[in-house]
DNA sequence: AAAACTTATGTTATATGATAACATACTATT
DNA sequence: AATAGTATGTTATCATATAACATAAGTTTT
């Protein structure tokens, strides 16, 4: 069987998550030949602030801020492109929201449990649900690009919160 | 091991498909003591005039083409809403669309594949995955609410076509 | 059948999310 | 410094979705 656990809805030192994960974007720029500008710096450490998924506009208000100068759609929009082109963040399609991607430098499966309380997503990757997937995919003779999973629900500290 | 097919990116009666989807929510609604209007049956059946998933604005233009008179969004979304109540249509997040469900009387998980070259969105459901998402789930000791799972790519149909 | 109530639909305005098109600025090489 | 390529600024617009209130249609009670 195989073990999963994930820090995301629990409390933790998130300075370290943003930090590393400004670490490995620097490295995956740079192997890839990618240019992490200020700009795409800044949103993607937007972006990390929390592990709750943060829509572009949301983003635009906060880098709005940090910034005297106005900052519009396209800004934003064109930086997260760039990010999920590196993989470095994912898009949750059923909030029209953006997250920090967990674990950029592995080959990455964007599943997904989001909680409905908190707003926390927590990706994971499990072998069975991957190769559920991999042997659906066969089933139907299907030729696989790119898949969402999303799972919504409670997490369970909420749940522990929510009963007491 | 589980076996599937899908009619839905083959050749078949789609005419089929719809008298099935209209007398499945007829029964539905009863059952349910909801009411298909005159106005939800005929969003109902615009959205299942293909198997291609349709934004709310494709259905309210198909809608003010078939009626005289004019429609807004708050009509058809309220409409979408009902049909999504009763099990009867699925939302595609990864598009912003609607989709008729294939199998309403059934406990239905939301599964698809979607082909990217014709539009087509295949509703599936298999053992190993709804296992593999239980199990997910209860590693993190999440309790689940609602899932989407979308799977992009080519039909075999499509690949097929464009292999030629 | 009229009144009261509930549910469904019409209507207007606006919120929210995303992109097209073009202008300017930066970066790296020549 | 000139050039080419990439990144960002700017304006306008498209696409998706909902809030708030008005009217109409069904349902229940009297």
């Amino acid at each position: 069987m195989h073990s999963a656990v994930s820090i995301a809805s629990q409390k933790h030192d998130h300075h370290h998550c943003i930090d590393s994960a400004l670490a490995a974007a620097h490295s995956i720029c740079n192997t890839n030949g990618a240019r992490l500008t200020p700009l795409r710096e800044q949103v993607l450490t937007i972006v990390w602030q929390s592990h709750k998924p943060l829509g572009a506009y949301a983003v635009m208000e906060i880098l709005a801020q940090q910034s005297t100068r106005r900052v519009a759609p396209p800004t934003v929009y064109r930086a997260l492109d760039f990010l999920l082109e590196q993989g470095l963040i994912h898009r949750i399609n059923l909030l029209n929201a953006f997250v920090g991607c967990t674990h950029p430098q592995q080959q990455h499966a964007n599943n997904f449990l989001i909680c409905e309380d908190c707003g926390v997503a927590i990706e994971f990757s499990t072998d069975q649900l991957t190769g559920a997937i991999d042997h659906a995919v066969a089933e139907f003779q299907f030729s696989l690009s790119a898949q969402s999973v999303e799972l919504m629900g409670h997490c369970q500290e909420c749940q522990q919160a929510g009963g007491e």
